[in-house]
DNA sequence: GGATCATTATGACGATTCGTCAAAAATGAC
DNA sequence: GTCATTTTTGACGAATCGTCATAATGATCC
């Protein structure tokens, strides 16, 4: 609960500040960060309303993460809310709706996430290990959030979802897009990968981000009988993506250089802190 | 409704025709086949519960399809169907229960999908290549069902389903383990393949299944907003697949090889009939 | 066939949640 | 202080959940 709530907190204040504070040598990124959720220009009863609607999500993920995603409701937290069914339902057109906010938080957060493992000191393949390090983390972190952005696609979501979360969604959506792509025109600029036969920077950044989102979404719900559980959770991730990434002939291969050191320094040099709070 | 029903009825009983009948010129995985979940030595009573329980799961994936997964509801089952609600928990103890038969009913599905494509006569990646297809195919024919086997593993839902159906679930999961891990033995048998250093099968088998999975989950909840509507959905999976069979160095690698023909192949001599069904 | 017992089916029931809406309360303008 | 506007409230009807006493069905024995 306070733990979620630390993490997207003001948030997207802060984007500016640390997308400009840490060190990246590559500037492709940079404009792209920020911007375009900038809470600007609100009125007094706006922001008023702002608050408690980050106040009600900050629940409503204590609630998810409590009693599970069929355990929701918005009976439930009203209930525990400091206000009435009637004053949550005009901030959330439905169920539905309020799974979208939160689908949004949990994006948001993911994004954050992103940006800080871009302050990884490497080369263009040892940063993009870093960010599937944070992908993985957040995984790990807010499992049930974590999986409730997948299903806020599903048609039956979005049908009940209000028009303007639907919009900050695919606005966020496509932030996180240009962000993945961006990592790829970065490498390409650089010359440690050069696009393959037949295939486009999209596709490359599509199946970068297929591999992680499958693999932390099966690992996530592991079962006895799964595959998952023969492997080591802790490095499945790191593995999966140097396969692919070795497809893509992305320099240095992971045969040329030891990504186990890398995703360990990631840990320790830029998520030691949220490490300690999963233990 | 009627469509799902015909995939999967008698499926199981249909196993050992199809996977002795079929040339499969590796004979490492008819021996995993079929027998598992064999439907014999049940007296009359028995016979007559499962077969209303067949109809009842039919009935469910209906109102799956009709409804989304929010709409479906025990109460709406009963009221479909001949029986009564008391009836309908005589079969399965929650909601939640219910929907672990459907991931059932899925999972089984795609199994004699897989081995249906496990026919397509070619060397070991393209048969991989061919259960890939499967699997998409069904992911496109059955959206809402692909994406139950997913939620069928949260913890809540597990919590809810009857010990007995928990441990069917668990056993077809490690038939389709079982059968992933074949492939690759296969290949590494024929020596197409080579065990890259560091990796295992497992990980192999689970990472190729992670990508096919990422990939499917990701298309099949695509909005505007996303990646996966630049590109081609025919052909995204098999473009995702190339990049990672190329990362394990698995023979022919795809710039030696048109992958896209093989596809094609599958589509025309396996899977045409139910290509038809999709338009 | 009829009596007896075991199994199965039924739908009424209380509890919970959904989303709505008229009335009450709070806010703000003058 | 008064009035108008906005916001909050909780009672309401409908739908669903899962249970359980009762009714119906079927099996067995005489």
């Amino acid at each position: 609960m306070t733990k979620e709530h630390e993490l997207s907190q003001h948030m997207i204040n802060e984007q500016d500040a640390s997308s400009s504070s840490h060190g990246c040598p590559h500037g492709g990124l940079k404009g792209l960060l920020g911007k375009s959720l900038a809470k600007i220009g609100l009125s007094k009863s706006e922001q008023k309303k702002a608050d408690r609607e980050e106040e009600l999500v900050d629940l409503a993920v204590s609630i998810l993460n409590e009693d599970g995603f069929g355990g929701m409701s918005l009976e439930k937290l009203a209930a525990q809310s400091r206000y009435s069914k009637g004053t949550i339902y005009n901030h959330f057109s439905s169920k539905e709706d309020c799974l979208s906010a939160l689908c949004i938080r949990a994006v948001s957060s993911i994004m954050t996430f992103f940006k800080r493992a871009l302050e990884f000191k490497g080369c263009s393949r040892e940063k993009a290990v870093a960010v599937h390090y944070a992908y993985q983390l957040y995984a790990r972190m807010q499992p049930t959030l974590f999986m409730a952005v997948l299903s806020s696609k599903a048609p039956g979501v979005r049908e009940k979802t209000s028009v303007e979360r639907m919009q900050l969604m695919d606005a966020l959506e496509l932030e996180i897009n240009a962000f993945s792509d961006q990592m790829f025109r970065d490498a390409l600029e650089d010359g440690s990968l050069v696009l393959p036969a037949h295939l486009s920077i999209e596709t490359l950044s599509f199946s970068n981000w297929a591999m992680s989102f499958g693999t932390n979404a099966l690992a996530n719900n592991a079962t006895e009988a799964t595959a998952v559980n023969r492997l080591n959770p802790n490095t499945v991730l790191l593995q999966n993506i140097s396969i692919l990434l070795d497809g893509m002939n992305w320099q240095p291969l992971s045969k040329d250089w030891n990504y186990q050191e890398t995703w360990q320094r990631v840990e320790d040099e830029i998520f030691s802190d949220d490490i300690q709070l999963i233990k």
